[in-house]
DNA sequence: AAGATTTTATTTGTCTGACATTTAAAAGTC
DNA sequence: GACTTTTAAATGTCAGACAAATAAAATCTT
């Protein structure tokens, strides 16, 4: 692990880069001890903060993790799917605010993605998976919830559908698309017309799992990705002339 | 924003959650200058290293970017697709190769996901994605290449299939899935059988773009999952009784 | 000798104060 | 008015110190 002082790049930037990359490479292994910040700002020739900022850098990353005390110190972390769901979510999140993603392009990419589940989810879905969906079902048709919480009942929903397909690197893939487009989602006034429809297609999505029938799923999937988007287009309209 | 003191976290991890929250709910917006860290220490009423560390945390995740000198300091980041991407790729790959995630698992979910974008890429692919998934393949046929190289370009050939549905949500959210199979895939060795058979599925998957024909796409990929899952499992039986 | 307690050493977490470097704006010069 | 110089503000880096946590070693007690 070498860095070059004289680039322009951040010593600590490039301190964090050196280790991530020994880390990538499997140099270090998992839950290996790194040197102590003392011994790492001798072998960088740096200060100690330096050394500190480039620590920080990788535990965002829940690359590595710190212990205080005696045989305590910096490890390298086994990167869990908790981790790695949280920070694509975050990801995912800002990148659909900050970037005037169109909730078409979001939908689109969330509906499609979600089908990819479907047939395993089909397949496979347990019926635990399948209760929560019906309980969820049951949440959504309470006449008093608001909208947040009709739209958190619905990731939900759609999670367990996802979690149905037993492969965790699809739920974690998923992760992201589906909760990330809450924030979308959270826009759109939900009438009690509106969710009179979307209950009826989860409902008949959960029969479509509870009868293995992986092609109603995606069927059903179908209908509620153009119900969604054509709900989002009266928002939209409505904004362009209002009352 | 503020901060608890009392709480057993790191004063740097509690600034950065609040900065974080800051940014995700839009108190912060994007290209906005933070305060400075002399600003943020008194306000905090922690050390500027104590703040630093914490801005290097959210440097490290792509929120902020920092720029030297006057009228300097650290600005709101508007996360790009490429920042995301790289995250991504790195998270999952980590992910994968820390967490003995199967072979079956990862193919499964990296297949089920393509298969997501092919009836939109049949539809919208472009003449371009289209020339460069012809150029990987004749790379691919080249018989001096090497096994690595070989993996990296069905990792563009398949990027290319991705971006051919135009959504650049679904191209982000696949760029892991794709990317962090490649050290799995490197792990089997491509005899000039195989990879002969798998050149030829490319062919017919880019025919098949060609002619816009989403059923024969998906098909085509189907049987390039069942082909890549059998050459793993030959590797794995390899490597029980070695010659 | 066994167990409980105290001490000690190590390591991260935090603070203070300083200097270096970069950069834009202000001041000065022609 | 255009160019140059100065200045001030901000991040980047350093050195040294102390606090707090923690495990291991040493000591004491029974």
């Amino acid at each position: 692990m070498k860095i070059d002082p004289r680039k322009p790049a951040d010593l600590s930037a490039q301190i964090a880069q050196a280790i991530r990359d020994a880390i990538i490479s499997g140099e270090l292994i998992v839950d290996e001890r790194l040197p102590s910040e003392a011994e790492l700002s001798d072998q960088f020739q740096v200060s100690r903060p330096t050394v500190r900022e480039a620590l920080k850098r990788l535990a965002a990353q829940s690359l590595i993790r710190t212990q205080r005390g005696a045989s305590g110190g910096a490890f390298v972390n086994r990167i869990s799917f908790e981790d790695a769901y949280s920070q694509q979510i975050t990801t995912s999140t800002l990148l659909l605010s900050m970037n005037a993603v169109s909730f078409d392009t979001a939908c689109e990419a969330r509906f499609s993605l979600e089908r990819a589940c479907a047939p395993l989810s089909a397949q496979r879905r347990t019926s635990d998976q399948l209760a929560t969906m019906r309980a969820e079902i049951f949440r959504q048709a309470q006449p008093r919830l608001s909208d947040e919480a009709f739209c958190a009942s619905d990731v939900t929903f759609h999670r367990a559908l996802v979690d149905g397909a037993d492969n965790p690197v699809l739920s974690y893939q998923l992760a992201g698309a589906v909760e990330a487009m809450q924030p979308l989602m959270n826009m759109i006034t939900f009438t009690a017309r509106s969710r009179e429809q979307i209950i009826s297609l989860h409902n008949q999505i959960a029969d479509a799992l509870e009868e293995r029938d992986a092609a109603k799923v995606d069927a059903k999937l179908v209908e509620l990705e153009e119900y969604t988007r054509k709900l989002a287009q009266d928002v939209a309209q409505q904004h362009r002339k209002p009352a």
